[in-house]
DNA sequence: CCAAAAGTGTTTGTGCTACACCCATGT
DNA sequence: ACATGGGTGTAGCACAAACACTTTTGG
């Protein structure tokens, strides 16, 4: 057998795409119609369109799937072990996104099968590397945690400290000092109050924040 | 016109590599001698195989321009704006890699014009988006130079404490505390001392460390 | 009145920073 | 002898970590 030289190869882009519900962190996944993965969960994907940079595709995959658009998204990295994909020689720049949990009206498009979240820590069997891509995007995902502040992606425009202190005690899988969190993020001016509460729930009214600065920043937090 | 879809693209990978001469962080560049960037200068790739993943190409690539094999590589990002290359869709995944300074015996194949060492501060205009790949390289080699111990691969087997502050001031741009310095690495136990030492200088010979642990580690270093 | 989360300061310890002098060698 | 980098310790300070009780609401 000749060894196969310059052939092409077809890019897609894979995203990974995040969201905090029911006290937990989600992943979406979609089931596949077609084979050789017929019926098999993975990461919502698709090609690159000849006239779109990748990252355009990302994002319009993302909207295709799930009907937002200006959330957090970043390049992973690349996938291209050649036997990857059963059906050819197929790259994958795969990208994670951040929605926050009220953004979600889960198109039920008729490319998939179906179309769920999945808890982080239950997640089916995948087609593809898609379960390697999962635990970078989490690698990921925790370490930016700590010295940016994407965490604000996850959450909605106005937010209680307790919400922010779960969202980080959920993704990091560990408990926080409450009075050292607050004092971090107070005194690095990363919130400000809105002077409104939160009201309705059994407890004490807590107040309502927004982020200081909604653009990405790199700032050692914890 | 119309829009075109589902085109193949090629995928290249290129490869920032980076090296320690003359008290300085230089990058590898190769002369082009094919239109459309005849006489350009660039960053050293090429197209992936068919038969062969993103890392092997990167590998492969490396060996032919530089003959070095078995140092650091690790994959930086992927660009794939549809105008960046004006003979067609290429995408490129970039990798950047660390070569020791010894290692250095430039092969002068004849694909290339020239092939030079260039100072990071004193690069030539570039073909493509390369100088874009470069500054993304240097961010990403700085901060990685702060928590991991990826500077060994910078360096020889064996080393002097004054070579390995050299190589962290070098890349980091500012000047460092000696005496804090060697504190960090010996109480962590990165480095450990040979025994022997380097003579033949003008002044007091300096002890010759070599790294405890060769593995890649994250650690917080500054 | 009870359950549940909100809100609030102080102390202790660790680790980073800043800083200056003598030593061993080659020329 | 002199120039050059090698090698060494300490004190102050800032920040991180640990820690418990009162308040406000809804049920």
């Amino acid at each position: 057998m000749e060894t196969v030289k310059y052939k092409y190869a077809v890019i897609a882009t894979d995203t990974i795409i995040f969201t905090l519900r029911e006290q937990e962190l989600k992943v979406l996944l979609i089931k596949m119609k077609k084979a050789p993965f017929q019926n098999c969960w993975a990461v919502p994907g698709g090609l690159v369109h000849g006239d779109e940079s990748l990252g355009d595709a990302a994002k319009r995959n993302l909207y295709e799937t799930t009907g937002v658009k200006d959330v957090y998204l970043e390049q992973l990295y690349t996938f291209g072990r050649v036997d990857r994909d059963p059906f050819g020689r197929v790259v994958s720049v795969s990208y994670f996104a951040l929605i926050p949990s009220a953004d979600i009206e889960l198109k039920t498009t008729d490319a998939y099968e179906s179309v769920r979240w999945f808890g982080v820590s239950r997640l089916p069997v995948l087609a593809y590397d898609h379960t390697e891509m999962i635990s970078y995007a989490l690698e990921r995902l925790k370490a930016k945690l700590e010295y940016t502040n994407i965490a604000f992606s996850l959450l909605a425009d106005e937010f209680t400290l307790g919400e922010l202190q779960q969202c980080y005690e959920i993704i990091l899988g560990r408990k926080l000092d409450k009075r050292n969190f607050r004092k971090k993020f107070l005194s690095l001016n990363l919130v400000t109050p809105t002077g409104r509460r939160r009201t309705g729930q059994a407890h004490r009214p807590a107040m309502l924040y927004h982020f200081s600065n909604r653009n990405y920043q790199v700032i050692q937090i914890l």
